[in-house]
DNA sequence: GATATAAGCAACCAGGAGGTTGCTTATATG
DNA sequence: CATATAAGCAACCTCCTGGTTGCTTATATC
């Protein structure tokens, strides 16, 4: 699945046992579901749920190999999350600059009512 | 309520309404309660539980006047989220250029087994 | 060919999330 | 003082989520 809505990065993302998850991918390698769920405290069936969440919002990538089938993170899921941060940042940058200037701007000519 | 688990941080805005009113605050400026729930296609206790949800976060700054409660966004949570992303993205790039560097170091020694 | 291993499918369950409505309380304003 | 407005509280409902278990299917391996 491709990348999807902001919302359901951020809500795939939004669950500590997937952060784990994709923690445990940050490192651009693919790992099947045994071993991305070895050590969590809970089924194979459950990490495999999780799995095909973060697959849902696009988050990893799937390749089957034999009867494997391994999971890869998808990088530019992502910078698309980290993209829409910024964007709230860079706004909230603008509008203050904005202000800023308009503060200077106000004083230059005198208090504003 | 001060910045929380990046779990809780990316569960608050896995939402989209949620997405929505963060945007709406990016300005920088603060609002209330009725101004955000402005246009939205829902109750004014939805609107307010959501709200909840992004202050429970750390999301947002809660500030009462008079009788109305003012949020505002809080920077640095968005920059603790983006940073958790950062880190993702920044460990992709460690492990593929130790890997490059594996592979050059290998193909100058001849092919690895 | 027999057996072990990886994954898929389906049913089920408890609890939380997102929404509603009705009523109350507190602050502004005519 | 009377009334309008902003917000809080609580109960309720439905649906989704995160987890379980049991069984099946497909691929490796001895």
């Amino acid at each position: 699945m491709s990348a999807a809505e902001p919302a359901s990065l951020f809500s795939a993302l939004g669950d500590s046992t997937r952060l784990g998850l994709v923690r445990r991918l940050s490192d651009g390698r693919e790992r099947s579901i045994v071993q991305l769920g070895d050590g969590l405290p809970m089924s194979r069936q459950a990490v495999a749920k999780h799995l095909d969440v973060l697959h849902g919002a696009g988050l990893v990538h799937r390749r089957r190999s034999g009867r494997e089938v391994h999971y890869a993170l998808r990088r530019d899921a992502i910078e698309a999350a980290r993209h829409w941060l910024g964007e709230v940042s860079a706004q909230w940058d603008g509008t203050l600059a904005r202000l800023k200037a308009m503060v200077e701007e106000g004083n230059r000519q005198g208090p504003l009512p």
